[in-house]
DNA sequence: GCCCAGGGCTATA
DNA sequence: TATAGCCATGGG
């Protein structure tokens, strides 16, 4: 089966969303001015082209059984997060300065949200001190040996591992992806994850699902909200990394012991937002330039 | 060839 | 509890 159609998405920029980092998957591939990706809707697999013109979204599926398109309309939905109110924010960036100064750095940008929860936990642990462009590569990479490939017209797209497929593997052959000293925490989580229900952390509240989280092999504080934030879309989570450090300390003197307590009590439910506002700004507005 | 990367783990005091 | 080294290795 093949359809297309279109959604509204104001307030959306596709490619910023895609290329911002977020450590729920990698970028999807690029195209035509589009992007493709596989994504498995109601069980089966069907790919994806997505592409922006003006305030719409033009969908593409390419599926081998039928699939109810109010389901792939869903799940766009979620993963570029087009239900959240991006006008609210703004208001609340503008009414709490300086935060108002990061908007026009980042107009647009919303979550890149996990299309498979447990990609988004490896690329995550895979993400620390490590370079956006080196963790999407490796995932990339997992993906390509031990993910499920699909043949479609425009080639073969492949799914991201099970938890058990990477419970299985030794430590060199997953260095082979280029993951480095994390191939044993990623082996380890997985043994982990394979036995426990992760999907219940959606449930949990955002305090009870983080302590949860911390004790997976790799995953600390930062790594465990961003699984949170991309993974989970528990907006309180805000992951701390070098540059969020060095912006708050920047913004608004604040010290990292206190950071927590600072965000959940200024930020509240925005938390998520800021920190993805704020991250994008402290790379490029060059406001950090000279500053430690 | 050098340096750094959206941190986390471990040993020490 | 707090801080100091150490960690693999791809990419710029």
């Amino acid at each position: 089966m093949q359809k297309d159609f279109k959604i509204k998405a104001k307030e959306f920029d596709l490619e910023a969303t895609m290329y911002s980092g977020q450590t729920s998957q990698p970028p999807w591939h690029p195209n035509g001015g589009g992007y493709n990706e596989l994504l498995t809707v109601n069980n089966k697999p069907s790919l994806i082209t997505i592409k922006q013109a003006d305030d719409k979204l033009h969908i593409t599926i390419e599926a081998h059984e039928k699939i109810p398109l109010y389901k792939v309309k869903e799940r766009i939905n979620h993963i570029f997060d087009l239900k959240f109110n991006i006008e609210e924010f703004y208001d609340f960036l503008y009414s709490h300065p300086p935060l108002d100064s990061v908007i026009d750095y980042s107009r647009g940008l919303r979550l890149f949200l996990a299309k498979d929860v447990f990609e988004c936990i490896i690329s995550s642990i895979a993400s620390a001190n490590c370079s956006i462009k080196r963790w999407t590569n490796a995932i990339n990479h997992i993906k390509r040996s031990w993910g499920r490939g699909y043949q479609f017209s425009k080639g073969i797209f492949y799914s991201f591992p099970t938890p058990t497929i990477l419970a299985g593997l030794d430590d060199n052959s997953l260095r082979s992806a280029g993951v480095g000293y994390r191939a044993s925490y990623i082996i380890r989580t997985s043994r982990m994850i394979s036995r426990i229900p992760i999907k219940d952390l959606k449930r949990m509240d955002y305090d009870r699902a983080f302590n949860i989280l911390l004790k997976l092999p790799g995953v600390g504080p930062k790594v465990a909200d961003c699984i949170l934030l991309y993974g989970f879309r528990k907006l309180e989570a805000f992951p701390v990394d070098v540059w969020i450090q060095r912006i708050m300390k920047h913004l608004f003197s604040v010290d990292d012991k206190k950071l927590r307590d600072f965000v959940k009590d200024e930020f509240n439910d925005y938390a998520g937002y800021v920190q993805l506002y704020l991250y994008n700004y402290a790379r490029k507005s060059g406001i950090l330039e000279g500053v430690q």
